[in-house]
RNA sequence: GCCGCUUUAGCUCAGAGGUAGAGCAACGCUUUCGUAAAGCGUGGGUCAAGGGUUCGAAUCCCUUAAGCGGCUCCA
């Protein structure tokens, strides 16, 4: 979801601890005004987890600052002043900006210019109002609670910083976030609940679980997966292999990097070309640009007329698949063709916009692009939908949201004539309906070649990301110029579906980790079974014992460290092992084991047999 | 890329111009233990990197890098 709906500059208020949230911006932006009267207000809006007002204003605003701002907010609610609906034409709105009254306590010298700027943009046929509390007069279309006593609890969290408007080209603005409840206590269960999900952050959960680690001296963006990560991704990586089998998928391996012309044929080059990696050329050429003493504006053009060839790090892997489906004549008969691939892509993500595992310069899909006739479309879209499905159910990712991507406004954007887009968004619109999911459609979200369908999922910290994506492209099987020979004998155009039920691995391992917190499901967990000896004279039977697990192919490890059990069985648990067998004495008397669960503690007592199979078994089930 | 903040031992963090500290982890010794931390000891640092100010810089200033929170952009 966009933080800040444009529009009339207010989201549409529904729910009562949105207005009441609302009503806090106002007070937050009444407080800022007694502290720096000269601040000039953007919009505030209530979001997700709370609310935030953009401001601009030469002072930095730093959390140093928020014990002054919350006083004075706090001072606001205690006097308990009403919000009054004052109606207003817009002339008289437009004079009161001009006056800098508009979002101020008081006629300033300067001019409200944002106030101004959203004023100016409210249709014509849409009412203007102004909020008051107090001296604090806000162009808002409301609603607001009844006085500023009704916001029982309001907290600052944080500043960030943002576009006016959302557009690079504007001002940037400080965005000083918030949240509001109506009583002390819910804010302070809503701190708490913040707290415990930064616990489950996958950043620190990858160090301390050892999934995977990011290197200075390799690059920003570039995760190195560590054994433990390996672990789960070759099981993710083995339960879609499996799923993909039964739906009639084939295996392909192609390489990192191709050439540039490649490219420029799918349109990547320039379609794509702010997110790339810039062409690398070859030797020989390199040789004599730098012999000639070229410089890299240089290059660049010769690059872009073609006058120098080069290879490009792939950012996306459909032209190579492609380029499979086109290396020998296609019949109707093999259609549908569907070609899997676990393709590593490069892409140039500006540094901000690094973030974790979610956010990479270089990552895998769980990739595949479907070659099939039109009338297969929609049985193959529902195919991959049902995939997603699959994928997601067996995870426990239900807490997710569907969305038709379709083209913005900005045809500059897009590859292909508007009648295919038309179809095809058409057809994936269709495709949603007829598997019976909720949905919403979003223009804009397309991707240059076609639109898609997204499954899209909320990070620890609310922040929502694309993973499962079905894509529907009519126009790089034109670009390509590829064919098959129908029933008639005649060459027809194939349709291609791309798609990624997991998106990428790495940001996949990031949001399951957030989801089970790190107590990964037997099947995923690196270490399964971790058997604890009560003292050394257990060691070799523990060994067996480890043995024995490790033949049924469990991933198990021996605590062999000279340690008390309490501390063997406190790092095991911190380390979320789902299993600890542990043995003494009487274990191995008995050949037996007593087993520990992270989940349900003690279970007991039991003979090796049961015990391996009652793992195997769960393992085997993928249960959750 | 832009705005703001951060960077001290493997991890979490003290240290506010005068010779670098703690807890955990690691290693060694003692202990051989019954369902979430046994005891003692040892090693470990170009204080992110580079430059500057100063008699003297982890500390002040500048540049760069990486990370974090956002914005923009996207799996």
């Amino acid at each position: 979801m966009r933080a800040a709906e444009e529009g009339n500059n207010e989201r549409n208020i529904v729910t009562e601890l949105e207005t009441l949230r609302h009503s806090a911006a106002h007070i937050l932006a009444t407080a800022l005004l007694e502290i720096w009267p000269e601040v000039q207000l953007a919009a505030g809006p209530p979001v997700e987890n709370g609310f935030y007002y953009d401001v601009s204003l030469p002072h930095r605003i730093s959390p140093e600052d928020f014990p002054t701002i919350e006083g004075k907010m706090r001072e606001i609610v205690r006097a308990g002043q009403p919000f009054v609906c004052v109606p207003a034409g817009r002339e008289e709105a437009e004079k009161l900006a001009l006056r800098g009254r508009l979002g101020a306590l008081s006629e300033r010298p300067v001019p409200s210019e944002f106030k101004l700027d959203i004023l100016r943009g409210i249709p014509e046929d849409e009412p203007i109002t102004l909020y008051q509390n107090g001296e604090f007069l806000d162009l808002c279309a409301g609603p607001h609670v009844k006085s500023t006593a009704s916001v029982g609890a309001v907290r600052l969290t944080h500043v960030a910083s943002a576009y006016y408007r959302g557009d690079e080209r504007n001002p940037q603005l400080q965005r000083v976030y918030g949240t509001a409840f109506a009583t002390e206590r819910e804010l302070e269960e809503h701190l708490a609940r913040l707290e415990e999900a930064k616990r489950r952050d996958h950043r620190k959960l990858g160090r301390e679980l050892e999934l995977f680690y990011f290197d200075e001296a390799v690059g920003a963006g570039l995760p190195l997966w560590l054994p433990r990560g390996a672990v789960i991704r070759q099981e993710l990586q083995a339960f879609l292999g499996e799923l993909l089998a039964g739906q009639g998928y084939e295996t392909v391996f192609t390489p990192h990097i191709g050439e540039l012309g490649l490219y420029r044929t799918s349109g990547h080059f320039p379609f794509y070309r702010e997110s790339q990696y810039p062409p690398i050329p070859e030797p020989a050429a390199w040789e004599r640009l730098v012999q000639e003493g070229c410089g890299c504006g240089d290059y660049a053009n010769r690059v872009e007329s073609g006058a120098v060839g080069g290879y490009l790090l792939k950012p996306m892997n459909c032209p190579m698949h492609i380029r499979i489906f086109a290396s020998r004549p296609r019949s109707y008969r093999e259609l549908p063709v569907r070609l899997a691939e676990f393709g590593t892509v490069y892409r140039w993500e500006k540094s901000g916009e690094l973030g974790g595992m979610t956010r990479l310069r270089g990552f895998t899909q769980d990739d595949a692009h479907i070659f099939c006739s039109e009338d297969q479309v929609e049985a193959e879209v529902g195919g991959c939908l049902e995939l997603v499905r699959a994928v997601l159910a067996t995870l426990d990712l239900r807490d997710c949201r569907i969305r038709l991507g379709l083209r913005g406004p900005e045809s500059e954007k897009y590859i292909g004539e508007p009648e295919l887009w038309e179809k095809a968004e058409a057809a994936l619109a269709s495709a949603i309906r007829l598997a019976g999911l909720d949905f919403t459609q979003e223009a804009g979200e397309a991707a240059f070649y076609g639109p898609k369908i997204d499954f899209l999922v909320r990070d620890c910290l609310g922040r929502e990301w694309q993973l499962g994506t079905v894509q529907l492209d009519y126009n790089l099987p034109i670009r390509f110029g590829l064919t098959f020979v129908g029933s008639d004998n005649c060459e027809h155009r194939p349709v291609m579906i791309h798609r990624a039920p997991f998106g990428s691995l790495e940001r996949f391992l990031a949001i399951l980790t957030e989801h089970f917190g790190g107590d990964f499901p037997v099947w995923l967990a690196p270490e399964q079974v971790r058997i604890l000896p009560i003292s050394d004279l257990q060691l070799e039977y523990a060994r067996e014992v480890a043995a024995a697990l490790r033949h049924r192919r469990l991933r198990v490890t021996v605590d062999e460290k000279s340690e008390t059990l309490n501390a063997k069985i406190r790092i095991a648990e911190k380390q979320k092992i789902p299993y600890m067998a542990i043995v003494g004495k009487n274990e191995q008397s008995s050949k037996n084991l007593s087993v520990r669960s992270r989940r349900r503690g003690n279970l007991g007592v039991m003979t090796l047999t049961a015990f391996v199979d009652r793992v195997a078994e769960e393992v085997a089930r993928r249960s959750l």
